[in-house]
DNA sequence: TACCAGGAGAAAA
DNA sequence: TTTTCTCATGGT
């Protein structure tokens, strides 16, 4: 007897039984959001709020504040979320790039297509940080491709592990064919189910993609 | 002690 | 074009 492959809309339905609602980004602002995604880089998420609050007691938490900031003062501030001084050039040079283009409302003017490129163009922006940028800060509906998004799909053999960056997304969007929303809380879910059910576990044990989900020796499935 | 974490860019092959 | 190396701290 043969089993249906399941589909991405099945394992978000799945995912979002298991865990509910991630009303993800966690930030207060939408430059936070920015901060966030240069410091995520690499970066275990824990790291990355110590940076945060520093950055914030340091009052360097705006694109002014960040234009402004010292290399070293920054490097200083960066320093629990790891790469620090090379976080510290690409921090700068992307909030210099949100002030001159006028900030969120002027950038918000351009088409998906056209803002992706733009972010593209700032160095240390990637395809992953851009479209966390896109779908987190301009809430433009894109599938944001990490590791976790990777791992997952291939351990349901729905996708090869080394598929390039922009056929997996091409693949999911044309799949999913979703609105923003779902797309924010698909790969929140991903994450959530990456780091919380199925770390030290030999199995998935809380939704129903355990079946097909079993955990490698790294504890992501 | 070793490995890994919500990548990206540069250099080498 | 693809692969490898580098950047670095903190938790397990």
């Amino acid at each position: 007897m043969s089993r249906r492959r399941p589909t991405p809309r099945w394992v978000y339905t799945q995912l979002l039984a298991a865990y509910g609602f991630q009303g993800w980004w966690p930030a207060d602002s939408r430059f936070e959001i920015l901060v966030g995604a240069i410091l995520t880089q690499g970066t275990a998420w824990h790291n990355v709020e110590q940076a945060i609050a520093a950055l914030r007691r340091a009052r360097l938490l705006s694109a002014r504040g960040l234009v402004d900031a010292s290399a070293p003062a920054l490097a200083e501030c960066l320093r629990p979320s790891g790469y620090f001084n090379v976080k510290a050039r690409r921090l700068h040079g992307l909030a210099r790039w949100y002030l001159d283009a006028g900030g969120y409302r002027r950038l918000a003017r351009h088409a998906t297509a056209r803002l992706r490129a733009m972010l593209l163009e700032v160095h240390g922006v990637g395809p992953e940080t851009a479209d966390d940028i896109l779908l987190y800060v301009f809430q433009r509906p894109v599938f944001v491709i990490d590791a976790y998004t990777r791992r997952l799909f291939a351990r349901l053999e729905l996708a090869p592990a080394d598929a390039r960056y922009e056929d997996l997304q091409r693949w999911l969007q044309e799949t999913l064919h979703a609105e923003v929303q779902v797309y924010n809380e698909f790969h929140a879910l991903i994450v959530r189910h990456a780091k919380v059910a199925c770390r030290r576990k030999p199995v998935c044990g809380g939704c129903r993609l355990r079946a097909r989900c079993a955990v490698g020796a790294n504890g992501l499935s």
